[in-house]
DNA sequence: TTGCAATACATAGCATCACAATGTATAGTA
DNA sequence: TACTATACATTGTGATGCTATGTATTGCAA
């Protein structure tokens, strides 16, 4: 039982990356806060659970699109902070477009449409 | 090698439904007809293979968002022909709602962006 | 009249992979 | 002292997406 509807699973799996390489142009972030930053973006509607998303960075890491270095919070407790690299840029324009693409088809049909 | 970059394919996991659903809004259609509607709406980006697309309506008929009924094409061929019940209607409102969710928050990291 | 392309639907089977579950550790605070 | 929040990591597997394959008919070009 979901007071606010769950999200369908595709729909987090193909939108993760793009999330993820849009926050990082903004300048470096670690996990726990990408965590927060997209549950507050989208209204607490995305939750991403810890454990699915350090295997994604590990992934986008291994593809060579963001780059990790080991730091410190003010805190000093230990923080991994990822940064985009170049491929990422070009990994996030890609996955934009592919996004555009998707959703321009799909506004096509909705805007003759009342569901 | 692609040309025309293939799109990922969790993000045609993620769209397939909702397009289907919202293709048979306008109503019914049969399945060779939806890939080549759906192509021509992306302008050739999106390309669904047969052999993806049938599982899918299979599985939505079980779900009881659409009906299928055997028809007859005007050549004589047979078809089988799917339109939207009650409950596709109720699923096609959730999953434009979640896409739309995703996709202003996406926007709103990218209007601040020129990637 | 033959053969190819397009039309039309179906499903078995398996490789893959998402992510739940679990583990570790520290800081803050009630 | 104990609980919550912060912070990162990995294993194992059950589900499932999709490739590959099969069947059949129509239309048409050569």
């Amino acid at each position: 039982m979901y007071s606010i509807a769950m999200l369908a699973k595709e729909l987090v799996a193909a939108s993760t990356e793009p999330l993820i390489l849009s926050l990082l142009v903004k300048g470096e972030s670690y996990g726990y806060a990408l965590i927060q930053e997209v549950k507050r973006l989208s209204g607490d509607k995305i939750e991403w659970t810890d454990g699915m998303l350090y295997p994604v960075l590990h992934r986008m890491e291994r593809e060579g699109w963001i780059q990790s270095r080991w730091g410190e919070a003010e805190t000093g407790r230990k923080r991994k902070y990822y940064s985009l690299k170049k491929n990422g840029q070009k990994a996030l324009k890609e996955q934009r477009d592919q996004w555009v693409t998707v959703s321009k088809a799909l506004q096509q049909l909705w805007k003759e449409q009342y569901v």
